[in-house]
DNA sequence: AGTTAACATAGTAATTCACTTAGGTATTAG
DNA sequence: CTAATACCTAAGTGAATTACTATGTTAACT
């Protein structure tokens, strides 16, 4: 089956958290968790993934928390999505029996990774969209 | 890991090779195995889902093997890869915190299959044109 | 000093993947 | 008729992945 995985969602909807942050203040993984529904632990490792991509930014002692390491508008959720769960969509080695079936995969790879190139900030936008053509 | 299992690529081959057949003659599962380097076992379930998705047809016996079902201009790789991995990319129902976000996730589930709405006896273009940009 | 929250690593039950194994059934050559 | 061939089907299997939990460590604030 092909899907994101919860830890890509997760890690989407953590994002998304911090940046409607108002005044882009400090959140705790306490926080978060409330909000999302994500199990306070399993958080834990996506922020600290998402850290290391230097995503996010944290700070610790007790009052400590996330937020954004950059600007939303410098954000995309295929970043997001790839510091959790590794590239999108890789092209089987082993399967590649024909030149032309190789090409058509990757063309496929670098199209559905287009698709997830999406701002941070524009994350709205499908909702709104929805809401404005009712 | 967002990525097609071999399952669908394996079934995006077998089609293919069914396509490129001469005259749409029928072929074994013997040959497409030897083709597509797919395990014979294997590209039997891989077949019998197709064909119960009427992709292909097949006829039993000592000279036996598969054809399309129709046209190559009538199908797509979409059908092809959620007919053995079922729909592409489902918006995980529990994940939901809130409406903004399955919004977005349904949007990207349909541009995702869009992608892969192409005909299979388009494959090859990927090739050509990374051929004839040389 | 003690509380609190971020950080780190290991473990685990359940599921999925990519097959293999073992047979059954339809068709036809001889 | 029967043996061979090829499609058809179900069940099993080892390895990997998923979505966590558990346990403990380190840093910062009061």
């Amino acid at each position: 089956m092909v899907s994101i995985s919860t830890k890509g969602i997760y890690g989407v909807a953590a994002m998304h958290a911090l940046y409607k942050s108002p005044n882009a203040k400090l959140m705790q993984i306490k926080e978060i968790a409330a909000m999302t529904h994500i199990s306070h632990g399993y958080l834990e490792q996506i922020l600290s993934s998402l850290k290391k991509s230097s995503l996010v930014v944290s700070i610790r002692g007790i009052h400590g928390g996330y937020k954004l390491a950059h600007d939303a508008e410098k954000i995309i959720v295929l970043d997001i999505v790839e510091s959790l769960e590794g590239k999108l969509f890789v092209p089987n080695e082993n399967v590649g029996a024909s030149i032309v079936l190789d090409s058509f995969w990757a063309d496929m790879q670098e199209q559905t990774r287009k698709v997830f190139d999406i701002k941070l900030c524009d994350l709205d936008k499908s909702y709104q969209t929805f809401f404005y053509e009712i």
